[in-house]
DNA sequence: CCTATCGTGGAGTATAAATATCCACGTTAT
DNA sequence: ATAACGTGGATATTTATACTCCACGATAGG
């Protein structure tokens, strides 16, 4: 069997962990801000580049960072108001994942720029798959996420951010081993 | 502003000639099959490179390919059962855009593999989405792209291709340059 | 049967996108 | 004043994607 390509062309990782930080921060949503260094080590996750990740959710208002000493990162909006799409749109530069190449330019026979006053066929059907995609991710707020995540899970984040809370003055290294 | 991407990933460009081709070949559905050079000079597109989009179209069974000298390509079944969606899945490896990276298994609270019988629910909205696009893409046929496309295009390529046909023996040299 | 035409398939290269790191700076709480 | 934090720019590293090259195999037609 012929395969050009047997990977995939994954939507970037930083999508994910856009998503988990906000699903984190909707369950933290008490309390002071959660500084970026406990985002990270929570989810093991290198901090230097979860820092963009937090800039962008940050600067698309869906967070609000607190800078200096104790400060960190919250919800700018109750968990109900942010949906998936928001988050992923935040991160991912792209807003389509298909760029028309204008094809229908080239060769011998192609259609002259004036001709093409309007979108191609093809790049017309693939918008239309793309707004389905959005609307169905538009659907899903940060509110349902932690609703539908297993009590285990909700369990043991909020007792390892509870208990690290209680105990600031800790240095990272006594915090568990992943 | 903060930007770290500002261009986009695209859906592979892989998948547009693919559509291409189809729309193409959807159009000539009568004599004999349409060389894969006929098809690279058409689009401009470069040829070695369009084989790999070819040879996927054919192993998926949407078009037909015949060997030898006068062979080529045609489809190998009515456009009205042909998809958008199967064009695209037939050269686009990929079958989902969201990949899981089971961030809910790092970290120090993380979960065990046991505990992660189902997918995380950030997965699970992902995949509804995608579920969405594809069935969006799924509604559109061959059929439907040949009949939305502006007359003058379908013209030109028409008569582009049957100058070529009754001509067969011109080299390409001959052929109008771009 | 011989040769030009055409499709198949594997290996390899180049470019751009995505991931990740580093460091210097500014702000705030204590 | 100083330690804890967020911001932002520059840069390295890895991987996906786009594209090329070449040798092989099959068929039509003389």
């Amino acid at each position: 069997m012929l395969v050009v390509y047997d990977y995939s062309m994954e939507l970037p990782r930083i999508a994910e962990w856009a998503l988990h930080c906000c699903w984190l921060l909707a369950q933290t949503e008490e309390g002071r801000p959660l500084p970026r260094r406990k985002l990270s080590e929570f989810f093991d996750l290198p901090e230097a580049y979860l820092a963009k990740v937090l800039a962008m959710l940050t600067s698309a208002e869906l967070l609000m960072s607190t800078p200096g000493a104790r400060g960190g990162y919250r919800l700018a909006r109750p968990a109900g108001e942010i949906t998936a799409l928001q988050i992923v749109q935040a991160v991912d530069g792209r807003h389509t994942f298909f760029h028309c190449a204008e094809i229908r330019q080239r060769g011998p026979v192609g259609l002259t720029a004036e001709q093409c006053t309007r979108p191609c066929g093809i790049a017309r059907v693939m918008h239309e798959a793309e707004l389905a995609y959005r609307d169905q991710l538009a659907l899903t707020t940060l509110s349902d996420l932690i609703g539908g995540a297993p009590p285990a899970s909700q369990q043991r984040a909020a007792s390892w951010l509870g208990d690290d809370a209680r105990s600031e003055i800790r240095t990272t290294s006594r915090l568990p081993a992943v």
